[in-house]
DNA sequence: GCTTGACTTGAACCATTGTTTAAGTTGGAG
DNA sequence: CTCCAACTTAAACAATGGTTCAAGTCAAGC
């Protein structure tokens, strides 16, 4: 019982490094940010379980996708705490973006295909156009005015 | 021949913001940043032509496309410096973006397509997976392993 | 049991994209 | 000709996402 053969053994912050392609010292930035966790040696070294790879992966991927590392934070924290995440725990978190990113491909694709004639046109000075008018985005972006592009 | 009535007058910097939309902080940036630039009035403030307004809408499209300041300063680097703009400089400038957002929107719609399931089925770990595998991606990275995600 | 590579920390630093503040100057309206 | 809003600058500060460094500790192989 103190050590089941079959359970995977746990990494180090340079293994888990080197499987993950993260960084160390991105990964102990992760931990700072309470975005991973490991448990710690006699001597004051992580250990990390063998799903933190896994958690790890999402981070990246998330990032790839535009999505701050607080909001990741945050979708991680619906993972349980207790156990190893199943997959139908990841898929709830991976819900998470889904409908955020299908609006930004709808966006981009707009922005894309109306870039070069509105450009062009001079209509980026008309509130109706589809690349200045921020109405069509997620959230409100605040008061005051905002003639011609909402914030970056 | 001094002040052509028909020329457009010129903009103060707060004139400029207010019809940007842009904060007039957010300009002196993009000037010090040279993506925008202003002639100055014997008492030292900026004066800016009525076509940098199109210049600033430009850069906030451009920035809600995940385009950085540097490389939208090198694309606006194309317009001519004699003359006003044309339609045709502005299509060729806003084609800069055309590629690279084709290539950016593909990625991200497999990317919500397969999140959820390549999740949930563990195939992180593993190179081939569409999530992980930077080879799609339009640069190589530079050297050294990148097993599991490319940078951000 | 010693050596050496891997680990620990805090702090400083970096790039990007700005905002805020202080102290002083300009310019247009009346 | 005066007054005040709008302008000027440099420098400090902010948030995000880390990297680098110095100084010291741990652990695993020989």
């Amino acid at each position: 019982m103190t050590q089941v053969p079959w359970q995977a053994k746990e990494l180090t912050v340079g293994e888990l490094s080197e499987r993950s392609g993260v960084p160390a010292s991105a990964l102990r930035f992760y931990e700072r940010q309470e975005l991973i966790n490991s448990r710690r040696t006699s001597g004051n070294q992580r250990r990390y379980t063998r799903d933190t790879l896994r958690r790890v992966a999402f981070i990246r991927v998330s990032q790839r996708l535009g999505i701050p590392l607080a909001a990741i934070r945050d979708a991680l924290a619906m993972l349980p705490e207790n156990r190893t995440p199943t997959r139908e725990d990841w898929a709830r978190v991976s819900e998470c973006w889904r409908q955020d990113l299908t609006d930004r491909i709808e966006q981009m694709t707009k922005l894309r295909d109306h870039l070069t004639d509105c450009i062009g046109c001079g209509c980026l000075t008309i509130d109706r156009c589809v690349l200045t008018n921020p109405a069509d985005q997620l959230q409100a972006e605040g008061p005051g005015p905002r003639r011609l592009i909402s914030s970056p």
